[in-house]
DNA sequence: GGCTAAGCGAGACGGTACGTCTAGTCTTGGG
DNA sequence: CCCAAGACTAGACGTACCGTCTCGCTTAGCC
């Protein structure tokens, strides 16, 4: 998360303004050249180089390469993850979780990657990327399956939670562990396998 | 995986062999440091010194610290999550998790939670990982998948690995993303939802 | 020497008039400062802080560092060098000398040492280093050595100039090179040894 | 003053020597680069670059910037300013300042200037600057003067070191405060005025 | 009272050098 | 051929100032 001195909601900015610019700037400078070198790689020098600014302007925005590589990553990663309205509850979520499988499979799957394992060695990481881009996720997601319940597409018993840990925990398995990304066919099986008993 | 320089089985072994106990000095550095300062702040020269050895002499056995830190955390890690003889073959299954789970929650937890995480960063530190630790016990398991669907346990049609994405995936998903090291509940939860279906 | 952009006595000032406090305080801070931390620790940024000012206030008055100290120093150093009116015009150029090296025992020699040493690097500084200080405290000197000779307590043929090298000279030498401040009995020395033959 | 961790006179070298070449390659960098570009402006980096050496190896060597150029200083100049064995003590002397003053006039007059003016803001510097430079000179002078005393061609009487003050203190004052370097006439009018007493 | 002009506090900005750190390699002497 | 020691190249790191700039606001003289 970007620094953002602003102490809550008064007193008018003072000083000059920052650039809004130089933000998106160094947003798209941070993704592209993650993509191209890699998270390991990837020098903050370079961002800024790439991005045409100093390189003590991106250290006055971010404090290091990786909430600025996570603000890059949710700054891109757009609608094409929604919850599709869909004709049913259930076919809602399944049809997200091939999207998201999809995102995997592009570029998006190694920037996930790349925070999910910068997040382990970084307990603030961990947090953002879990709150900013997990739970989001997965707030919506239970309420998918309430509805779901709701119109008996689920057991009534059915715990949400243990439900999607067996269901994305499955998918984040293969896209960390498997030698290829996820595939629709992946996430079909799974899918099979996990819902043929809850219904 | 150590560095081998031994051409396979033939020439006697010429100048000064190697001293076995460096190795064994240097794998517990390796294990006792990582567990203290984590993988990211782990130091060759940490290493070397603790074990009271020269760098060159950890270069001249592993080739990195990935490969290193594998090797420490595979010699630590024993018997203790075997599958179990149990009294059926899905007991066998359930409990082994439970073993991993508790290994997980222990020290075993950071390592295995590190070299995950570091080999989204290196090829070669992945296909160690997959090969001599994810797809070691697999192979167990996917035997005794077979076992339970000869026992009956386990519907005909059901997919081995698919079955093990969910159980494992799962349990992998909260390692890296909880909050908390998984507990026996959690894993409880995950098999009876996954495995309610299959029986 | 202060930037002043008034074109030279005419158009009546424009605008807000610059705050005169802040000149004192500004001169003020650079000079406890200087004395605190030394020249080269010495930061515009905390000039202005200390002085409760911005620091474009400080940048719109001194173009740097070196000027707003020589200014403070300046503003510093008062009377208590003048040449005093004394018993005779040797009398008077001796006495001065001693009150020079008293000051240059005080907080004043720090002063002096960072002017003289930073106007190695910067041919401004040097120019105004010698012009506001060296040259007007010298140009008086030389009236009262050709007073000297008039009163034939100097030869006829006396060089102001190499007489005043060789006696402030020395003294200056002291205090750059010397271990200790230069003490009234140095000042003493020199001056005998310089006079005993000019006489 | 270089690094030297050489604890005195035992145990022979360990480990890889360090390359004397690289010695010689930063010393004449730094000198040709201080040289050119002056001591504010010149960069280790440079230095190392220049050297073809890497910026490390630089520090291992010498703790900052002034030490190398002391350094630089010292194994640059030569014997070109040795006491001449001359006619006579006070002639050699005479002579010695001349060729002071004349190497001033070249490029180690920036090089002294520098050094001179830096060590009035890093204590060690200064230290190093009058115990290898001053002092060491200053020595030999002392025996010279001893020498003059005895050929009676200074007085009985005479205070060697405010001799050496007077003289040595003109040219310096000379070089750093004059508008030009000192040309031997200054240093011929300074002599005669400094020593037409003492004789 | 509104207009113009400059001062002012605050802080962003481009730039540059710093000195440190770690990785992985190389080069000694000695076993 | 191993080992300990430590020099070496390479390159990113995050920090510290510099001197400039750009805001919104204030303080003056002038029409």
């Amino acid at each position: 998360m970007k620094n953002d001195m602003s102490s809550s909601g008064s007193l008018p900015p003072r000083g000059r303004p920052r650039s809004q610019d130089a933000d998106i700037r160094i947003l798209k400078a941070a993704l592209s050249l993650v993509e191209r070198v890699g998270f390991k790689a990837l020098a903050m020098e370079a961002i800024a180089e790439q991005a045409g600014v100093a390189r003590t302007t991106v250290y006055r925005r971010w404090p290091n390469k990786a909430t600025l590589v996570m603000d890059a990553f949710l700054s891109d990663i757009g609608p094409e993850i929604e919850f599709p309205k869909g004709s049913s509850p259930m076919e809602s979520l399944r049809s997200q979780m091939s999207l998201l499988a999809r995102a995997f499979r592009g570029r998006r799957g190694v920037l996930v990657r790349s925070l999910l394992a910068e997040a382990q060695f970084d307990a603030e990481l961990k947090k953002a990327f879990l709150e900013r881009w997990i739970l989001k996720r997965r707030a919506t997601a239970k309420l998918v399956v309430a509805e779901a319940i709701v119109a008996k597409e689920l057991a009534p018993d059915t715990d949400g939670d243990v439900l999607l840990d067996a269901l994305y925990g499955g998918l984040y398995y293969w896209l960390l562990i498997g030698t290829t990304p996820p595939t629709e066919k992946h996430v079909q099986a799974l899918w099979n396998l996990v819902t043929k008993s809850t219904s």
